[in-house]
DNA sequence: GCATATTTGTCCGTATGTATA
DNA sequence: CTATACATACGGACAAATATG
């Protein structure tokens, strides 16, 4: 995408003013957090690779936006933690440390084995949980890899929405941004997600038998696992570099 | 300090441009942090209470700063839930509803519990902890009713730290600051605040023993009664309006 | 090591559109 | 219908730090 032929700039054109109207009856989202989200998107799926930095020029004027709006984009994904700023220069795609995993897997076990061991009975939202399993097992019958880790993370963001916290909810999007960026570390996500598509069925199982304690289990273990996975896989990646 | 004298207005200039040179050496805070500071502490404080309208107008000049400047420190505070944005009539000091208590009580009780039943033989932080509890007796002392009630947010505080997690800290710091737009509702801070105490120093003994689900249990007590108060004052105040 | 170019940091004024009294 | 205040986005000015030759 660094030879940035006319159409594709036009594709990504951001023009509010000549819009202002359309937008007003649609959307009423500000540019800025358009651009964010496009910023977003390139992040999730690995375009732009943790370390990567971001030129205000480059990407501004890629996307025909200013440097002041361009900048609030900066500042709504700094909030969430997936770029970092450096003074005077610039702002850098996150690069996770080993302790930030160690805390996002603090939080996620805190969090989804209290959600999950706190259900009531008949279990709400339980909906969604199964939507998700039946997702990430479409997925697998696809060998859509990328789309199973996707559909994994919807698993445990349903897990968390047991809660039934708004605020925990929103905690937890963000928690799960910030785990994508790791993601990308591995090497085959197929072997990384595709064995956790049982265990998801059968913590499922257990949720709908009100069995929040033996859930909680389930997920404590897969939690632990996942994490040494993830650990192993930068232990191997600083021996490497 | 809530009768501000014309001396106070001065106190409060932040003109950027005259200043840039010693701000670039001694602090690295923009206008609109430092800003966004002022206004926290006069809505921590009361002085601003829930539902009061920010005016662009009336804010920007009084503190010397332009209506992009003070727009930004808006967005900082609106991001940590004190503001609220109504499109095309302002900013509000955020009002929270009876279910927002219960949402952020909710997260208390799934964070806090977590946090101090988890804790590790012997309690590393316990120390944070008992200088809450010193900080809230002293504050009896001298009869700081307001005092009391930081020391008691601190002591919470305390709590969470006591889970080692960066990411719950924040949280929960965003969470206590919102519960402070609560507290302005307690007609009385005295005898909302000062029966804690006494539960303080208890749970503080029973993780110094190392008995996390015995703290967790008092703590949960505490929680739930602490919610029911502020649910009662809503309710009386619904009555009264 | 040094001078210069580039990039970022900060703040402002303004233009245009939109909602409300 | 007009006046007022807010919403959004742009471009510019200048300082400061970093990168470059």
């Amino acid at each position: 995408m660094g030879t940035a032929v006319p159409g594709s700039v036009r594709q990504l054109s951001l023009q509010g003013r000549a819009l202002a109207a359309d937008r007003a009856l649609l959307d009423r989202i500000s540019t800025a957090e358009r651009v964010a989200d496009v910023l977003r998107t390139r992040i999730a799926e690995g375009f732009f690779p943790p370390g990567t930095r971001l030129a205000e020029d480059a990407i501004g004027s890629g996307l025909g936006v200013s440097r002041n709006t361009l900048r609030e984009a900066f500042q709504l994904l700094t909030h969430e933690r997936l770029l970092t700023h450096e003074l005077n220069r610039g702002v850098f795609v996150r690069v996770l440390t080993v302790s930030d995993v160690a805390d996002l897997y603090r939080v996620r076990k805190l969090v989804e084995c209290a959600a999950v061991r706190g259900i009531d009975t008949p279990p709400h939202g339980a909906k969604r949980v199964a939507d998700a399993v039946v997702e990430g097992e479409q997925a697998k019958k696809q060998l859509d890899w990328q789309g199973l880790g996707t559909a994994n993370l919807h698993f445990h963001q349903a897990l968390t929405a047991l809660a039934g916290s708004p605020r925990v909810d929103e905690l937890m999007r963000r928690i799960f941004a910030e785990l994508r960026l790791v993601f990308h570390l591995m090497a085959d996500p197929r072997r990384f997600h595709e064995p956790y598509l049982a265990t998801n069925r059968e913590i499922l199982g257990r949720i709908d038998n009100g069995d929040g304690p033996g859930a909680e289990q389930l997920l404590a273990a897969y939690l632990d696992k996942a994490q040494q996975q993830l650990v192993d896989a930068y232990a191997q990646r600083t021996t490497d570099g």
